[in-house]
DNA sequence: CTGTATCCTTAGGGATACTG
DNA sequence: CAGTATCCCTAAGGATACAG
């Protein structure tokens, strides 16, 4: 992804941005299941490769829409965060849902799901703007 | 793209359907271009081979996105047309717009499509929600 | 005009082993 | 725990020529 750029059409700068099959689950984990570190984001049900993982995880990294920090000395391991581009990423993602919800039987029959985002929206756009 | 089913997930039934680097651009002609044929869809600045073109309509017809009309005798060739379920991916492109103008200089400095954008949202999610 | 067909190259991705 | 490294393979994609 972000081969160059295309063109200067906004669909196609985003596009170069998160347009891949995997990308966007990166930000679903940190911004709807609270995942932050590399193990956890793993253990999906998409059963993502470590390369895949390491590589997507680079370049949310290099384009600004995560934080990479390494924790104090006591505590072990590496945390990611999403920056504000990446939060400003939401209602993006809850859209997503919505049509899926929509349109898709499995997402229809999870209720519980859509809920969640719907809910979610509000506290998602206010944390957006809180930033 | 669609290989199948990663998950029940809804951002994961979303990417299945159009998580790739050019299905978004067919629906962004149709959606903000008003373009129904395909040779205009490849005139487009990205672009697009045909066979790349030519596997997205069939993709996006196959998935009920948008449909493929034989025109009558008399007027030659093909129009495609964005179906109520395609139709429902404009919330998406406005959000996908949006983002793009507020963390992409290009965009940004491309205040009329911003700002056709979001009068068109209000056109748009109308012309959604009358159908 | 609306595509197919073909060729060829590259990028994406799965599996698995391994390292600081 | 957080990745690298490798291998190997398939799918995606560009170019171009051709067809109904």
């Amino acid at each position: 992804m972000a081969a160059s750029r295309r063109s200067d059409c906004p669909i196609s700068f985003a596009l170069d941005a998160f347009g891949d099959r995997w990308t966007l689950l990166v930000i679903r984990d940190l911004l709807f299941k609270h995942k932050h570190r590399y193990s956890e984001f793993l253990v999906s049900e998409e059963r993502m490769a470590t390369n895949i993982l390491a590589d997507r995880l680079r370049k949310l990294e290099d384009a600004g829409m995560i934080t990479r920090t390494k924790a104090a000395r006591n505590a072990g391991g590496v945390t990611y965060e999403l920056t504000e581009k990446g939060l400003d990423l939401a209602p993006l993602l809850v859209e997503m849902i919505l049509w899926s919800a929509k349109h898709d039987a499995a997402t229809a029959a999870e209720p519980e799901f859509v809920a969640t985002a719907l809910q979610d929206k509000q506290a998602l756009l206010a944390a957006v703007t809180r930033l």
